[in-house]
DNA sequence: ATTGACATTCCAGTCACTGGAACCTCCATA
DNA sequence: TATGGAGGTTCCAGTGACTGGAATGTCAAT
């Protein structure tokens, strides 16, 4: 299979295929006229990946779970620790735009949006940050 | 004011303060020996940038806010339509980040995490991601 | 033989910094 | 006066995860 099949089945742009060979996530064969050819097991690994980005794993993580995902004698607490702590991640995040959201938003409410020049928001972002929540 | 004070006082990394000279947002005086000399208008302006940042604008939003700032007649609906706008981004980005939550969570619950190797966290991985939330 | 769709590589750019190297300047102390 | 250390300067490279584009090669059909 070509790389434009494989993009296709796998909903991956060609330019991420290869981008995940560079970096080792996959290591497709080759023609003789060097296209790649991909197998069965590439789609499912790159299935794999694109499902694991969109629940925000970063690649090292992915890199993890694709040698967990092809070892089949891990033990499943491996994954779980690994999927928790993304969990942690993903809360801390979450709490740092909720946080972000409700001052903007308390901001926006406070503001006239007229054509006069008065604007709390301008005022508030003219002074000190609060202490951020951690990142 | 030599950088670190205003470093000090804006609490910003010296880095990020020279980082904001070379985009233009700030433009400090300079003295004879080369060292930067920050007046209080700078201050203010670092200030403001500072606690744009932490509400999530980027930066031409920072550079757009802070001219705002600096227009003494503009329309307060200027500003409100910016930061909106940014409101809206963040929504977006909280709704991604509460669905990947949720199905992460729901995932790691359904996993023994014990030393056998079955794992529904890598069979799910192991399938095609629902289409995602826009980004 | 030519066209067009595909494939290849390599380089540069994104965003908002951050780290490091090599060097300069100021001030206080021995 | 020499020296040390804490500041300052510039410039270059790296981050993460791609993305765009140029120059070039290959394949299948006309």
């Amino acid at each position: 299979m070509n790389i434009g099949e494989i993009a296709k089945r796998s909903n991956l742009p060609t330019k991420t295929i290869r981008y995940y060979e560079e970096i080792s996530l996959i290591q497709p064969k080759r023609d003789a006229n060097g296209y790649r050819n991909f197998e069965e097991t590439d789609l499912h690994k790159l299935v794999f990946l694109a499902r694991a980005r969109s629940l925000g794993f970063n690649i090292e993580d992915c890199r993890h779970l694709l040698a967990l995902f092809e070892d089949k004698s891990r033990a499943s607490s491996d994954v779980k620790k690994l999927a928790l702590s993304h969990l942690e991640r993903i809360d801390q995040k979450l709490a740092e735009l909720q946080s972000m959201r409700e001052s903007l938003s308390n901001l926006v409410q406070t503001c006239a949006g007229d054509s006069r020049p008065d604007c709390p928001i301008l005022n508030d972002l003219a002074h000190m940050a609060p202490p951020i929540v951690q990142p």
